[in-house]
DNA sequence: AATGAATGAGCATTCATTCAT
DNA sequence: GATGAATGAATGCTCATTCAT
């Protein structure tokens, strides 16, 4: 198995490290290589193309993503209290690796529609986790039980990635962390007094 | 003035057809100068550059969209009914130009980060639409005054935002301009009963 | 006649001054046309094409150039005096005129071949000045008349060129003038003492 | 090192019959690149870009040049027999190239400034020949003591330049090496008898 | 005569991928 | 498995010249 191999996330980590300081399009393949202390050639050994380092590189770190979120909900039993950890997790998995959320929130979004296509499909075990929690608050009559599932899982999710990449295009420079308990408040409880 | 002079608009309804089409990256000068009818060297004469067509076209098409929806807003006097105007004129806007809506939601976020800098100059001018919405409804006691402003921008726009794309990488094959009122309900009321 | 037009001149010398300036390689049809205050198109109205603007530029110059130096030397009954004044005359028109020296010993010589080749035959008016004194020095016994005309021109042109030049390049920061009657030794007695 | 791999010279003698047989402006890198066998790509393996063939081109030919008339000049201990050497090899070197005469007489100096400077940077080690050769004369007595150095070098190097030039214009249709002693003897002596 | 908007041919360079060693 | 030299397709922009007014 590749993936075990540990020149495999020598080059993921290469390409994070690399799109974090060039930026996506000056992230050449061999400057990824150079980096992981590989041969160019030694990259195709690995990954089928660029694209596939990229996607790669989005569904490692998402699927710990999602398991690590998935680990800390489990912990509560309450929808509301479950979505608040979400976010704090969330947040909390970007705010300690400045790296890895300049790439995925900003640099990644530069690449072509088949790419960002195959991102969404990584995405999805995300929503999943999304979607698990608004339906028990649904189901447990915490949360309204007339909303639409799909326009909440995007409102929870567009919410969570827009405040992370202002976050980021501000350089980061104020709390990502601090803000949890006011956007969960927001998604709870609407503009609305 | 340049922007007067019925080529200015040829070209950038071009691009908007060629990108849309085509895709951002497979967008050349000569593809765009040709469905406008214009020779390569006549774009020129009109942009300082490929990227300065993008820009433009932004501009052009955000400018008219703010400015549309700050007419429709002028006729309510309430913050909720104001959002949901938005909400719909948004919705709507994007609805019946669905080329402009894969351009604005796609292609043009595959632009580097110098130009995606300058699309978000020419957001904030919706950004503040939304602001004096909120602030509005902060100020009247129709919506909660312990809120963080940006934050709840935020929100709002990151909604609206996912839930276009959504639609748009949907094939647009739902109504976009049904769920607003949906969409309303969610911000102002939150998740919570 | 084209030439005794006011624009033709104007035109010419705003060719001179552009080059001066800009280099021969920036030198663009339009910035010409805008320092002698014409449009584009006017420009085409008294020279054929580009080439042609800096072909006449060179007769123009030259004309005057070859025609004073005729002048000068009639006064002279001896073939080495007029030698030394054809390199006073020659040193104290480019000396007094930066821009026109900068233009014909730099930037002209980025020329295509053909246009090397018409200058060339401009310049056959004044090397058959140089011929005429060789011959003079040649008939009355001052010259050694041996000599093959041809590598005599040739030599007295390149010496006088090659000085100019390196004047030019160095910034023209010493008096080129004062060095005229070096020179006229250098080519009358040679190097051997 | 880049220089002894034989693409190098491989691509630099390909600049050389391209440029001669196309002319400066005309010889575009793709036309080296077939010329010398090689992918466009290539190129850049061994130049840094276009420029830099033609600068190295001039470095390695005036190199070789150099080199050569120096080793000839060492048989010679009388300065005026070294500077006929000189002359000799200078007109040999340049005759038995057709090609590379016509490239440094006519078609590098259509370059740029930049370029034409770096091009005289290489000619100085050309030109610090010729001053060793005036200096040992007028330290042994067999050249005038009180000349200018430097006018002398340019009136050497301008002769000689200017023949060469004016052979190549006028498609070598006579012997270069021939006019060696000729020019020699007008060098040396001068016009005077 | 004069204008200036419009034209469109032309080209250096990068970089993902391959394949002989 | 690993290497890295070699490949070659792909494109934004300039500017001399034209011609309708």
């Amino acid at each position: 198995m590749k993936k075990n191999r540990p020149k495999y996330k020598q080059i993921i980590d290469a390409a994070v490290e690399v799109i974090a300081e060039n930026g996506y399009h000056a992230s050449q393949v061999s400057k990824i290589a150079k980096k992981a202390g590989v041969a160019d050639g030694t990259i195709y050994l690995y990954f089928k193309n660029k694209e596939d380092i990229l996607v790669s590189l989005f569904q490692e770190k998402m699927g710990q993503f999602v398991e690590t979120i998935e680990q800390e909900i489990e912990t509560h039993s309450n929808a509301s209290d479950m979505l608040l950890t979400l976010i704090q997790v969330h947040y909390h998995q970007l705010a300690k690796d400045h790296q890895l959320a300049v790439v995925t929130q900003l640099e990644l979004r530069q690449s072509n529609k088949e790419l960002r296509l195959k991102i969404n499909d990584v995405l999805k075990g995300y929503l999943m986790v999304i979607d698990k929690i608004v339906e028990k608050g649904m189901n447990d009559g915490s949360f309204n039980e007339h909303m639409d599932r799909r326009l909440v899982r995007q409102m929870v999710f567009g919410t969570l990635d827009e405040t992370v990449t202002n976050w980021v295009m501000n350089d980061q420079k104020y709390s990502l962390e601090e803000q949890a308990t006011a956007v969960h408040g927001l998604i709870t409880q609407g503009l609305t007094k």
